[in-house]
DNA sequence: TTGACAAATAAGTATTAATCCTATTTAATA
DNA sequence: TATTAAATAGGATTAATACTTATTTGTCAA
């Protein structure tokens, strides 16, 4: 394990005692999976890679402790087309471009970004937690290999 | 049937053609059903609303109906997250707050909002086919109820 | 107007995601 | 090291979505 590694679990453990969770195997092998994926994986997908080092996890206890990050907010859900719900191990501000054809969610940043002014009838009446361009279309893959299909949202 | 009504089916025959869709009775009582909804319904409650008048239409037939309307682009998938998909009768260029305890979704305008910049290595990589800021956190209702609670996504 | 044909539907079935239930195990604390 | 509450595994359940097939129905051309 690296330094950096050891600086993220260790706070990862200090997040916990704050909520009151336990440290649990299941626990740092599902917060390491998805804080060291490069995608935005369901839980499914980070069972199916964790299945290999650690037979006996169940999908539910994936699911329940992803479902848990996200409520202390050590990790987010991703906003979906109605998939499978994906996760987020970026809590940095930034930005989702999705590809309708291939599903991959592309993560950009942009300073100008952050500085939109939302509407006051917004900022006054209700409480913002988040604050997230979504972008929808097509990647350089796929705009290429079809590009004049419209969206098909069952794939 | 009102003349606003009337124009909005004429447009509708006229993409369904367009596409090559037959006009049914079923594609009528879900466009119509969807179009003067005020919310973000889902595919099961559209098909609640409808049974009323309109006993024999089946859930599969609704949620193919939504689906293929949504790939002909009449009607817009909701960004969620992880719940059931819902969908958007309207298409016009708008913007979504998401309250995560009652899980109302609210449109709202920004003039300011359209004229946002994207970086150029988005714009000149990929296809871009929509863009929304999507917002989430608490309504009026809700952040009286529990305002120092955080998210519970199961809910 | 009618007949032919492709498309769409209903209804049942299958699949998949997500959650619940409960007996057992385990991390935290004294 | 013993206690206790929390967490887990694994099976069962529910709900959403998609598939399959026989039947019906729009559409279009004769």
């Amino acid at each position: 394990m690296n330094d950096k590694q050891e600086i993220i679990l260790d706070r990862f453990t200090q997040l916990c005692k704050a909520h009151g969770l336990k440290i649990t195997p299941q626990r740092m092998a599902v917060y390491n999976a998805l804080k060291t994926s490069k995608e935005h994986p369901s839980a499914d997908k980070i069972h199916k890679q964790l299945v290999c080092d650690f037979p006996s996890i169940s999908l539910d206890t994936v699911n329940r402790t992803l479902i848990t990050f996200a409520r202390i907010q050590i990790i987010d859900v991703v906003e979906g087309q109605g998939e499978p719900r994906r996760f987020d191990p970026n809590r940095e501000d930034h930005h989702h471009f999705y590809c309708l054809s291939c599903n991959k969610i592309i993560d950009f940043h942009d300073p100008d970004l952050g500085q939109i002014q939302l509407p006051k009838e917004i900022t006054c009446t209700f409480t913002i937690t988040g604050k997230r361009l979504c972008l929808t279309g097509y990647c350089d893959h796929c705009s290429h290999q079809a590009p004049a299909r419209a969206a098909d949202i069952t794939k």
